[in-house]
DNA sequence: GTCTATAAAACGATAGAC
DNA sequence: GTCTATCGTTTTATAGAC
């Protein structure tokens, strides 16, 4: 009786990790494979294509990112800046990882047009990234100058993980993390007129 | 004799937007010819590889830019205002165009792993767009706030750029454009201190 | 559950006629 | 300069042994 290697669950993770670090298109079935330390056609006893391992693996990271990351702003027995900054860490670290970038983004740069079902998934993560920062602004504002807000931290980290990836510098997420962070500290006069 | 369908530059041009729209390695051959309305043999009349297209169409493409949309920049005769508004929305109508985002992001995104050689002309051309919003705000700021200004811009975009694709609402362009714009007004007390 | 072997299709690239 | 035809390789996916 053959021993089992890997769970379906590490397969997946590891895929996902593939991708985000190399591209959806870029990797093929063996490339998949040989990450997870397994022959090609053994593939296939978990996943009947390659676009299944895809939405598969967006549905893993959706619930993962929710459970481990985005849960996070909701511990209120944390202050809201300690509560933005542990969050929004923890999640860039994850995207800067290897160069790899935001898993969102990449796949919804270069896999919308051939697997569109995906869509729905990928936007599920965002509003779940903004329902999360948004819950920790409400601290500091109104539900609508919140809402607004956490729209623009999102926008901000995703511009900045791109310009990190194409200079190499982490400047860029650095201070986008950093003025996250300070918006928690609440409206100012000046700040008002900005938004 | 053949009448000639097409010239190199032409066909150049509809690859760079096929892989703009479509991506790189979704984009065939096949499929470049045919956006081109020729064989897919007759390509390699022109090109000895799809590598080549992509490298010769980001070259096209730079100077492209340079010297119709980042040269707006330096036109000395419209105040800073006008240039920056200008140069912005003809920049951001052929991001949002066919929903297909901003084309230096998206080969960063899915072509930099296969087709490392391109990276210095991504550089290159984020490189100019940078230079040229420098030079508008040099106008309103000191050398040191244009610069991390116009860095700022960049990432504004990129980022609002990856959500108007994602959600298909064209509120995040549009306000990181009102923002970039605002920007032209120069220091104020409080938004020096955001700096 | 994992392997080897192989089928079937897609793709990049070439050859040669016109 | 464009076409048709085709080669060689890569890739997705399947079949069957263990």
């Amino acid at each position: 009786m053959p021993i089992q290697k890997i769970t379906r669950e590490e397969i997946i993770s590891k895929c996902v990790e593939r991708f985000r670090t190399h591209g959806f298109h870029s990797s093929t079935m063996s490339d998949l494979a040989e990450v997870c330390g397994l022959q090609k056609g053994s593939f296939y006893h978990y996943f009947t294509s390659k676009d299944e391992i895809l939405e598969e693996g967006l549905k893993q990271m959706s619930a993962y990112f929710q459970e481990h990351i985005f849960a996070i702003a909701y511990n209120d027995h944390l202050p809201p800046k300690k509560r933005m900054k542990s969050m929004l860490q923890k999640h860039t670290a994850m995207m800067l990882h290897k160069h790899g970038g935001c898993i969102v983004a990449n796949i919804a740069t270069e896999a919308l047009h051939t697997n569109p079902d995906v869509k729905p998934l990928l936007v599920e993560v965002s509003d779940n990234w903004h329902a999360a920062l948004r819950y920790i602004l409400q601290s500091s504002y109104t539900a609508k100058a919140a809402e607004i807000r956490a729209w623009r931290i999102i926008q901000d980290i995703e511009g900045a993980i791109m310009l990190t990836r194409l200079y190499g510098k982490e400047t860029f997420i650095k201070q986008a993390l950093q003025r996250s962070v300070e918006y928690c500290d609440g409206e100012t006069a000046e700040s008002a007129k900005r938004v």
